[in-house]
DNA sequence: TTACCATTTAAAGTATACTTTAAGTCAAGT
DNA sequence: ACTTGACTTAAAGTATACTTTAAATGGTAA
């Protein structure tokens, strides 16, 4: 079976090996096995759970949440509805999330709109442009 | 003018008011007036202002980062192209946020609809599903 | 052998964004 | 006059997620 060092693991997700110990020391890394010298050897299902706590620290969850979700994944049958709870509750989550910065990526895109047509007033002498936006005033100037 | 008391923003933003005297410490709010008693008067100036840094702060900007952006259009002539700048490099940046968000919000549905099939194989005693992921299969149904 | 380098530990430190506390002021109600 | 409640300030405290430090150990290169 393929292990991995800790400075592997590291590189491989650009990951501090310090955070790889912070992980393991929070619970989010279990089962981490050490060689003849007392040093961590990680192993494919570590890699997956790396992979795993990158996906739901980008969709907000803490590290305090994962250590509860993979509790609960470790003793699968006992908790399948606690699991079943915490995935769905986080794909709501996120699902707000998702409409939340689709409207501010538009908000921004309409803000980077704005500012190129004031600049342009700038260059060209002529009037500067109005901030108009759906309920919203122009931003203080 | 309409004006707005410190309790009347709370409410309507749902934010402490320690927040917004926070935010003002940190030059996010700023021309702040004072009545005869000393406390705060906003406007819809300020409205728009704490609107907008909900927005940006959605979006993963920081404190340092809006009292940039917001100094900047300050003096707007001056740092049209600063202004543009930040602002292209957030809407990459969310740009970015999007296609990750969306992404893990498949991979949590998956996980969802896995745990969901391993309770019933649990309800029905057939064999537990097995998950597959991360090379782009489905997950075993 | 000596030097160096990666790793180990526990503990302390850092960054960010608030939040709470303590002590005081002000206006209104009883 | 007195109490209550909302506000004020500066300063200290909290939560989260790391990051850094210091001292020790083990294996490799010169």
């Amino acid at each position: 079976m393929k292990t991995y060092s800790i400075r592997e693991i590291s590189d491989l997700f650009s990951v501090p090996s310090s955070t790889l110990r912070y992980y393991e020391s929070e619970g989010l890394l279990v089962n981490v096995q050490r060689n003849a010298s007392g040093q961590r050897v990680y192993t494919e299902e570590h890699k997956e759970r790396i992979r795993c706590i990158h996906c739901f620290k980008r969709t907000g969850m803490t590290i305090s949440q994962l250590r509860t979700l993979f509790r609960y994944e470790e003793n699968e049958a006992e908790h399948i509805n606690e699991i079943i709870g915490l995935l769905e509750a986080q794909e709501q989550c996120v699902s707000e999330q998702l409409s939340h910065l689709k409207e501010d990526f538009l908000h921004i895109q309409r803000k980077v709109n704005y500012y190129k047509t004031v600049k342009k007033s700038f260059e060209q002498g002529t009037p500067r442009p109005h901030w108009t936006e759906c309920e919203e005033k122009a931003p203080a100037r």
